[in-house]
DNA sequence: GTCCTGATCCTCT
DNA sequence: GAGGATCAGGACG
């Protein structure tokens, strides 16, 4: 069990394999809740547990892999468990985990965390003070954490930038409703959050 | 080359 | 609740 505020160190076995992200992604978007987006940075480390998702599919108007493989989103055909970052509205980024086989351009974006180390680092990047403030979002989290495009393709099973496994994900009430921010595809149910967190960007 | 849109957030009112 | 900030990728010519 994590606390907040607790220090985080990790052993190889709490990081989630290569196996788990070469799956159906929207298995992947609603097994991801519960576990924690660690990112170790000169400055220090800052984690936060998973508590909203969203799944982009090949075959969905929303994603940027919809329309074959570009430079931009070229990381999403990669190999699953890989970072995918991308620059949106000319000053935010987006973090995105890459899933299914190689060759299929699939990921989940990660859109909200709840804070549980490195917190004063994160109030300083954001200029925030409020918990609920730091990581609401998916703009949010990636300045919180200290995420940059330079992240953009890099492995998440090993390194800085990883996710560890939290509690036990079973029982915790998941809520699986439509996307945010999005015109095409918008109907399409594929997000997923911790029902009644006050850490979620959007009820 | 030019134009337009966007998987957002913040600051007002 | 509305509007502005700010820029890269993609569509089109």
């Amino acid at each position: 069990m994590v606390k907040r505020g607790q220090l985080f160190s990790l052993s190889a076995k709490d990081i989630l394999p290569r196996s788990f992200y070469a799956r159906d992604t929207q298995v992947v978007a609603r097994e991801l809740l519960g576990h924690y987006l660690v990112h170790y940075s000169p400055e220090g480390v800052a984690a936060g547990k998973i508590v909203e998702t969203e799944a982009y599919l090949q075959n969905d108007p929303a994603c940027h892999a919809a329309r074959g493989m570009t430079r931009r989103n070229r990381v999403m055909f990669g190999p699953p468990g890989h970072a995918y970052i991308y620059f949106i509205y000319g000053m935010y980024y987006c973090f995105n985990v890459v899933t299914r086989e190689e060759g299929i351009g699939e990921a989940v974006l990660i859109r909200a965390l709840e804070p549980v180390a490195g917190i004063p680092l994160m109030q300083a990047r954001r200029s925030r003070q409020k918990i609920t403030e730091l990581c609401s979002g998916p703009g949010r989290l990636v300045q919180a954490l200290g995420i940059t495009r330079e992240q953009n393709g890099q492995d998440i099973t090993s390194g800085p930038l990883v996710i560890s496994r939290g509690e036990k994900n079973d029982g915790l009430p998941v809520v699986k409703t439509t996307r945010i921010g999005i015109k095409n595809g918008a109907e399409l149910p594929l997000r997923f959050y911790l029902a009644g967190s006050p850490f979620v960007s959007k009820k």
